[in-house]
DNA sequence: TGCTTGACAGAAG
DNA sequence: CCTTCTGCCAAGC
């Protein structure tokens, strides 16, 4: 149940449920964020791992270049109606809605 | 211990 | 713009 440091999830989730509405974020910023930069794939493993409870808003992470998740419509669905508009089926305008934590 | 998989990133065709 | 391949690193088996 604690695959990695405890620190990483726990960084992860806290920069996840940070991000706004109408704003998206991509692993590799988090995984840069959290330190552990080349563990963008840990990112999505944790999110993947994240409790409801905690209530992230995880379908505002996407992957470079704003590409969604496969499989999961539903993401897609959540993003648009936080105004966010896609370039094609699965493709947020990440060049318009990209949020950086530098900027705060 | 070693190979396969993955909610990725970046480049190439 | 979209699909495919390679590189990274940890988790699972």
């Amino acid at each position: 149940m604690k695959p990695m440091h405890e620190a990483f999830y726990n960084d992860v989730y806290n920069i996840v449920s940070q991000i706004p509405e109408g704003k998206v974020l991509t692993y590799g910023v988090i995984a840069d964020l959290t330190g552990w930069g080349k563990h963008q794939r840990m990112v999505g493993k944790a999110l993947k791992e994240a409790p409801a409870e905690l209530k992230l808003p995880c379908h505002r992470v996407v992957s470079s270049n704003g590409r969604t998740v496969p499989e999961w419509n539903e993401q897609i669905d959540m993003l648009r109606d936080e105004g966010i508009t896609f370039r094609n089926s699965n493709c947020v305008d990440i060049k318009r809605h990209m949020w950086r934590p530098e900027e705060f």
